[in-house]
Parts: C-alpha cells; sequence; structure tokens
DNA sequence: GGATTTACTTATCAAATGATAAGTAAAGAG
DNA sequence: CTCTTTACTTATCATTTGATAAGTAAATCC
C-alpha cells in the first residue's frame, strides 16, 4: 500500500468532510449565540454533563474563556451549571430545557438534509456506508 | 436499515473527524499568520490559480474581507497577484515561492503525523481505509 | 496541618474577525 | 455612448475571540 497516496485521500476526503458538515450546519445557529457558543451547546448536546476542563480540553478553549462563554450561555437560559457532590470545586454542565430544545431542533434541521443528501441511496450502498464509518471511526478517526 | 441510526453515527463521526483533523494540524501554521490567513493559504496550495471572487466563495468570507486578507497575506510574501489578459478586472492569485514552502512544510508535517497515526495497521486494514475513504467521498461527502 | 495542586472565576487587553458603506475601474448590455 | 453589472479596494466599526494575570475555594499530599 502506498502510504502516500493514502495520506492524498485522507487529506482530501477530511476537506470534503468539512466542506460538507458546514454545508449541512449552515443557518442552524439560532442567531443570539455566537459560533463558539454553538460548539460548546453542540459539545454539550453529545456529551453532557460535562464539567468545565473537559469542554475546555475538548473544544478546546481556555479555562477562563471557556467559563466566561458559558456565564454567557447560562445568562442566555441555555445551560446550567450543577453542584458535583462527590467535588465540591467541579460542576457540571448541562443543557438547559431550553437548550436542549434549541439544540433539538438544529441537529433536526441538520438530520432533514442529510437525509435529503443520501435519499435514492440502496439498501446495500446504505450498508457499505455504515460500515465505511465504522471502519474509519475505529482505526483512523479514534481520538488517543 | 434504520437512517436515524446512521444520521448518529454520522453526527459521531464527523465529530471525530473534526477533532483528528484538530489534532493533526494542530502547531503546523506558522506564527506569523492568522487561522483565516491560514486557510487561504491551504486553500490556494490546492486551487490555484484562484480569484478572489472564488475565494470570497469558497471559504466562505466577504469580498472586502478577503481583500484585506489576501493584502495581508502579500505582505508577507506568501501569495502573489497576477493580472488576467482575458479581463481586467479579475485577478489570479498564487501562493509565492515562499507560500508554497511553507505550505509543503506543513502537509510534511501533518502526514508524519498521520502516518504515525496509522502505523503498525496491517496492509488488509490499510486496503479497507482506502475503500472506506472511497466509499464515503463517493457517496456521502461528496460536493453537492 | 501546612504546602501544593486542582477546578474554576474575574478582570483586562490586544488581536482577529465580520459587517457595512462608499469608492474605482473594467466589462457587457441595449 | 450611456447604463448597469462585475470584480475588487479602502476605510471604518463593533463584536468575537484568545491570552494572561491574579484571584478563591476545595481537595490532596506529605
Amino acid at each position: 500500500m502506498d502510504k502516500q497516496v493514502l495520506f492524498q485521500k485522507f487529506v482530501a476526503f477530511t476537506t470534503s468532510v468539512h466542506e460538507v458538515t458546514d454545508e449541512l450546519t449552515k443557518d442552524v445557529k439560532s442567531d443570539t449565540i455566537t459560533p463558539v457558543q454553538y460548539s460548546i451547546l453542540e459539545y454539550l448536546a453529545v456529551s453532557q454533563p460535562a464539567t468545565l476542563s473537559q469542554i475546555s480540553d475538548c473544544l478546546p478553549m481556555s479555562m477562563p474563556n471557556t467559563s466566561r462563554e458559558l456565564r454567557k450561555l447560562g445568562e442566555k437560559n441555555l445551560c446550567e451549571k450543577f453542584d458535583v457532590a462527590e467535588d465540591r470545586r467541579k460542576q457540571y454542565i448541562r443543557l438547559s430545557k431550553e437548550g436542549q430544545a434549541m439544540m433539538n431542533e438544529a441537529f433536526q434541521r441538520i438530520e432533514k438534509r442529510f437525509l435529503q443528501r443520501i435519499q435514492g441511496t440502496s439498501e446495500e450502498d446504505l450498508e457499505q456506508i455504515e460500515l465505511a464509518l465504522d471502519v474509519l471511526s475505529s482505526r483512523v478517526f479514534h481520538s488517543r
């Protein structure tokens, strides 16, 4: 296997993934929040509850800036903090009901666009796609 | 096929792709340029020569801002403008020798990290990966 | 029990980015 | 030949983002 060729395919592929996700998520962001704030909500939608440190590590964003943006999201009633019983320094952060609703709506719009994108794909091809997602997730795009 | 499940895998997958590409491209950006400027150079590396309008459409970024950032890149001697003979309103933009060198170096560092990431993968699995990239590129992540 | 580390906050500052208004010059349309 | 459109520039401004310094309070280490 020529790994140089594989790398070129990899680069082209990741570029396409970025383009397509940009297209799918275009305009789903409520105009009351900034892009960075959306990315926090998106992270929470998948990984809640999360501590501030986790969010800061994963996005990635410095602790002070993460703290600031979470405060703003809190002021907009989109997420909430909860004390952690075992360690009173920590705080779990969750989407509020409102935040959850906003993200549900966003994901629904993205899903609709996604389904449009794969409409007309045969059952066989869909299974190939699912397999391919699994292969790449486990072999290439795993976090370490 | 449950398309809902497929969508969930799709979302998780694109998130991973973003995380991994962030990791691979971390610190390859020269500290003399901003992230937006890097994205312009990256676009040029793949699609040069390009007009300002093309860059503006694809990135996406307003014309005035694209113009400003290209001027800054020009001042840093990373890209150059050429008149288009057929239409004197247009200008082709290309990486300069210096800009090309910077991007080559960046891509080399990314490739090195990529190869580390897939080191120890069997020949058989590598072929599976290549196949999976092809499947997803053609069936899901093609541009509209 | 004092020192250190962890988790997070507050405040402040500079730089990057996005948006808009107002221009120039060339091309194309009628 | 004038009018409109296209391609791009310049200037300006507000907002967002990133980075750093300095703090609090709780947990952990020795």
